[in-house]
DNA sequence: CGTGAAACTCGGAAACA
DNA sequence: TGTTTCCGAGTTTCACG
C-alpha cells in the first residue's frame, strides 16, 4: 500500500492522533493551513485506509481491569487447521487485546487484560482446553510505564 | 478509583470505543436511551477519567512502519536513579508504544514499532548506550493476528 | 488547489415535566 | 432523571478566484 503523503499530511495525522476531537479550524491552525484543504486531506486519508475509525482511550483500572499479562506461547502444532482454531479462539475473547505470530523460539505473544489473577487463570484454562499448546509463559505487568496509541509520524 | 457504573454506562462505553465519531443521537439510539442522558453520562465519565482523549486508529503499514518487536529486558540495576533514566529514555522515544515493568525473571517488556530491522537496531544501540541493561531479547512479530484498543466492558 | 460563504448537523445548555 | 427546545459552533458542500 503505497500512499503518497507529504509533510502536511503527516502534520494532520499527528494532530488527529493527539486529539481526534479537535475542530477542523483548530487543526488547520496547528498545521498552518486552512479548513477546506485539511478536510480534503482527511477525507483522502480515510478513503485510503490510513486513518481508520476513531476511538476513545478508556482507563482500564476504572473498569476494574487491574491485571495485564503478556503471554508467550510455544506450540508443537503448525497445521493450518490448528492455526485457524487458535486464531478463532483469540478473536472470540475480548480480554485478548493483542496477538502476534512471532519469528523464532516463541511462536505467539498475547497481551491479555483481565480483572485479576483468577480471571487470567480462567482465560488460560479456557484457552488450553480449546487448542493444544506446548508451553505457556505468562509475564505479569506490575506497572504500565508507557502506553501510547500514537504512531511516530 | 471506584467509579459507579451501570449497564447503560457500559453500553455507552462500548459504542464510543467502537466508533467515537458517532453523534449523540446515534449512540442514544444504540443504547436505548436519548440524547441528554447519554450526554450527561459521557460528561461524568470524562470527568471521572474513565474516558480519556479520543484518537484515530492509524494503519502502521501505510506509514512504512512494517516491523514490530517485543523487547524483553533484564537488568542488574534496580536503583531509583537508573529507573528514572530508563523511564525517561522510553518516554522520549516515540517508537516505544508500550512499556511495562514486570514481575519475575524478566524486568521489562517493550513494544516497539519501527520501519525495519535496521531501524530497530538503531533504537537498540541508542537505548543500551543510554542505560545499562543486563540482557535483551527481541521477539519479532511476523503477523499481527489481533489488535484491539477496545477494553472488554 | 485554496478561499469564502452557504446549508445543514451536532454538541451543549437550559427549561420543563 | 428523561424530554423538548434552542442556539452557537462545527462539518460538509459548492461556486468562485
Amino acid at each position: 500500500m503505497g500512499v503518497r503523503m507529504d509533510e502536511l499530511d503527516r502534520k494532520i495525522l499527528r494532530a488527529l492522533q493527539a486529539d481526534a476531537g479537535q475542530s477542523l479550524d483548530e487543526i488547520a491552525r496547528q498545521v498552518g493551513s486552512s479548513k477546506t484543504p485539511v478536510w480534503n486531506r482527511v477525507r483522502k486519508l480515510r478513503e485510503a485506509g490510513v486513518i481508520g475509525p476513531s476511538t476513545v482511550i478508556v482507563d482500564p483500572e476504572a473498569l476494574g481491569l487491574e491485571a495485564c499479562f503478556f503471554v508467550l506461547i510455544r506450540t508443537s502444532e503448525h497445521e493450518a487447521d490448528w492455526q485457524k482454531r487458535f486464531l478463532a479462539a483469540l478473536k472470540a475473547r475480548p480480554e485478548v487485546q493483542e496477538a502476534h505470530r512471532l519469528a523464532g523460539e516463541i511462536d505467539y505473544i498475547l497481551k491479555v487484560r483481565v480483572a485479576n489473577a483468577k480471571a487470567y487463570d480462567d482465560f488460560y484454562q479456557a484457552l488450553i482446553s480449546e487448542v493444544r499448546v506446548f508451553n505457556v509463559t505468562a509475564l505479569l505487568s506490575m506497572e504500565e510505564l508507557k502506553a501510547s496509541t500514537a504512531l511516530p509520524v
